[in-house]
DNA sequence: CAAAAGCGAGAGCACTGCTCTCTAAATCCG
DNA sequence: CGGATTTAGAGAGCAGTGCTCTCGCTTTTG
């Protein structure tokens, strides 16, 4: 770790600093390359010094994102599991909202031709671990199909002692948490529920019923 | 409608094939204008005398794509309601499996800087409707917040005497459906959930009973 | 201290969306 | 019918893209 390391991780994390300005702006699709370069004062070949390709750089920004988000839904803490989803969901929300070009990078389109890194795996996995704690505390129908509980299998990993078909239920509302910020991002509910805070609070509240998060 | 007009619109119809294929290639990010003028033996600037710019191209496409899966939906049909919804909710999986590209397209990110333009509103309505007729069927709990009651007063162009509460309900469970095959698509399953069938089909289930669409 | 490795600059390739001008054909209209 | 107008398509060109290659220069290594 001499010297010329440390200028190697600065460089690095100015590249990664404007990247995610550019992000904020354009989207992962107007993600440039050269854009980055010219607001670092650097050319752009030297930019592929630092990262081979443009998808190497999405990928680091992925894995960044997921950080973030994972971070910030680890900050969410309540007193009642029932409260704790609800705190879960709105701060996944409120993120999207905030940093929407983000969100969709993470759980947007895939760019065309990408292929998720092994590397985003275990990125990924943080943020969904908070929500599948509060699968500890849920009591669950449904969920029990035999295979279905096998692939479950793994997720005692990030949560000791989770029940198969808790896991499978909290994964299943988490898609449908991601759904519908999607389709808000997206302005898909312009026409029918906008703002979407109403139908995203009715369905945090059915997800604690389904949950049985309820009793408590 | 003369000879002319005959001409411009077959003309028409071989751009967008050739947009569909390139669509299914490469996705909507990898649409580009130069290679479909190719594709159908034209020059790059002749496919602007027929759509202006390629976000014109990529509207159109999403209007034809809806109409592809309202197509689909709308041939979906089972005798009782909990059946009709788990047809139509693999139809809308299979759908999308079979035109991942095609389903991003209209659910997936927007192109940086894109918004839906007006048209492409009762296209996504046509998809929508299916589902929302299965509301006339469902008892639902929850979902009766004032303001979302009164968000969803105009639902009833699309299916006449829907309750408010069932609609948004619908809705929601409709999030989680196109929720849950984004992230299938996007392989953001391939660790916990692969293949994806069982939770599909557990989550499907789960969904018969919040609607209240057992009971027949 | 010489050799090797790393960094940044610059030029260049093949590609993109899009615009502009030009030619030729079809249509319109007096 | 025939001149005027509209229209389709071709071609060149602009500014931008990701990425590669080569060339100096500096730093690190043996």
């Amino acid at each position: 770790m001499g010297i010329r390391d440390e200028a190697r991780e600065r460089t690095t994390a100015a590249i990664m600093e404007a990247a995610r300005r550019e992000l904020a702006e354009e989207g992962a699709g107007g993600l440039s390359m050269r854009a980055i370069a010219r607001e670092v004062g650097m050319v752009s070949s030297a930019v592929y010094r630092y990262f081979p390709t443009r998808e190497a750089l999405l990928t680091a920004m992925i894995v960044e994102s997921y950080g973030h988000l994972a971070e910030a839904l680890n900050g969410a803490s309540a007193r009642t599991p029932a409260r704790r989803w609800t705190r879960l969901a709105h701060t996944l929300r409120d993120w999207a909202r905030s940093r929407p070009h983000e969100f969709q990078l993470i759980y947007g389109t895939p760019i065309p031709g990408y292929v998720a890194p092994p590397e985003t795996i275990p990125a990924a996995a943080a943020v969904a671990t908070p929500f599948l704690q509060i699968g500890l505390y849920a009591s669950v129908e449904g969920f029990r199909n035999r295979r279905l509980t096998a692939q479950m299998a793994g997720m005692t990993d990030l949560v000791p002692d989770l029940e198969p078909s808790a896991a499978a239920a909290i994964l299943a509302e988490l898609a449908a948490l991601i759904g519908a910020v999607s389709l808000e991002l997206a302005g898909h509910l312009v026409g029918s529920a906008d703002p979407a805070d109403y139908l995203f609070e009715a369905l945090v509240q059915r997800q604690i019923g389904t949950l049985g998060l309820g009793g408590s």
